[in-house]
DNA sequence: GCCTGAAACTTGCCTATACAAGCTGGATTC
DNA sequence: GAATCCAGCTTGTATAGGCAAGTTTCAGGC
């Protein structure tokens, strides 16, 4: 409902200058590609000094609005992919979020020796010990989620500790490793049988599964999540935008 | 495959002080909550002025790492909700990254006026004219969407006069507003028998559905796209990363 | 004990200057 | 004509200083 960019703090000088530039690139004014003042002519223009002109035009460059070429000038980014952002959260705390009441069923909880496609998904020898977790978690007595879990306990230290229905994996693992990278995917599946019972699916309803592979900063395999939702029960749901580059990914042409 | 903040600019001294920051944070050395040293502590350790390491320390803050309260200090910021940030691309531009052939049908396209739920979908007095078109995208032969889009003719000029075969409706709305905001939603939906057979499903097969609402800067409502994919032949994929947030943004405390 | 106010700390922002490094175009030279 | 070099533009980065504004703490006065 609310319009975003519209909040744009004038208050400041460098807030002057951004919202003047982001301005002319969203209305339309400046097309992708095309130059913009150089930081001496903005200077000229607003009366501040280089340094205040030159933060301003940074900070929309990381946040992918423009692309700068040093000796060369400053010029609109070319409309890159849209992004949808979509907040994957604990299902614990989702359902707290809505005010709804959380259980969580183990249904499977033992640690066993990765199979070869396990063992080639965690970058581990085959036979490598793993923890594996299945749940069904509740939200008002109606089952939301299936959770599959894989984990790496060597790299989770105490993860085999814990009660799967008291604290979350994701809490667990958010408190051991608070800044993850990872990939997930997104797929529409019919469930096997067992599943549907399960989560007390109707006959023709399909399933929106979430499968996410989480890794270390150093880029070891954590876990590996399987999230199986009743598709007539939940939507995956976020906002788009541009997409937005790290501080240290500005050098980087990646075309 | 490869690991991400790895290769980090040490080059410059403001990065060996973000590198130093963010090694203790993505470490678990500093945990969320913990406070960082202050500007003045930073600038002894490193020998810098002031300025060097207030800019890293803001670049860290704008990509979600730390927190920052004037008069308090810095503080590694609470691990917030993972986000995937998933590309939402044309599909004619993903197909032919892949290398496949695009080609695209017109089911239907005309100009009628709006339903009442359509209106309130765009935020218009009901009846107003609304340009509506059901496409079917296919690769190398094989159905893969079929793209069911609304536009306000209104905000769009010249959309009417778009053959939807020769150039796609994103990219045309691309073009005319190149950064747009808006929203999605992901489900999984066991589509009717008329789109099932256009998209040659199998009897079981679920379908994905990317629901998309875009916005102009302004905030008023441009297109309402439905993308339905089979659900055996896409996936939506993407990577995982904190949140980020604009520049503009930092002050706003949203908790 | 309670309130007040000043001091000391924090971050936010701006200025002015300086040097490095990269690109462009034109004058010079061969 | 073609290659070369240099002046003049661009951005990237760092420095040193200053003021504003917010928080905490503690001493002093009531």
């Amino acid at each position: 409902m609310e319009s975003l960019r519209l909040r744009e703090p004038t208050s400041s000088l460098q807030g002057e200058i951004r919202a003047f530039v982001l301005g002319k690139i969203v209305g339309g004014e400046w097309a992708p590609g095309a130059r913009v003042p150089s930081e001496t002519e903005l200077v000229a223009r607003f009366g501040t000094s280089r340094m205040t002109v030159h933060h301003a035009l940074k900070a929309l460059t990381a946040e992918g609005y423009l692309r700068r070429v040093k000796g060369l000038g400053t010029f609109v980014a070319p409309p890159r992919a849209h992004v949808l952002h979509a907040r994957l959260t604990d299902v614990a705390d989702e359902i707290a979020e809505r005010g709804g009441r959380h259980r969580c069923e183990v249904l499977d909880h033992d640690v066993r020796c990765a199979s070869a496609a396990e063992a080639a998904l965690f970058q581990l020898p085959p036979g490598e010990r793993l923890l594996h977790a299945r749940l069904l978690h509740f939200e008002n007595d109606t089952p939301l989620q299936i959770e599959d879990r894989l984990i790496d306990p060597a790299r989770v230290p105490g993860v085999e500790d814990l009660d799967p229905a008291a604290e979350s994996y994701f809490a667990f693992l958010m408190g051991k490793v608070p800044y993850p990278a990872g990939r997930a995917v997104v797929r529409a599946v019919m469930p096997p049988m067992e599943t549907r019972f399960l989560l007390r699916m109707g006959p023709e309803e399909p399933a929106l599964e979430v499968e996410r592979v989480t890794r270390a900063p150093d880029g070891a395999v954590l876990t590996v999540a399987r999230l199986i939702y009743p598709g007539t029960r939940y939507v995956l749901s976020g906002e788009i935008a541009p997409p937005v580059g790290r501080a240290g990914d500005i050098a980087g042409d990646d075309e």
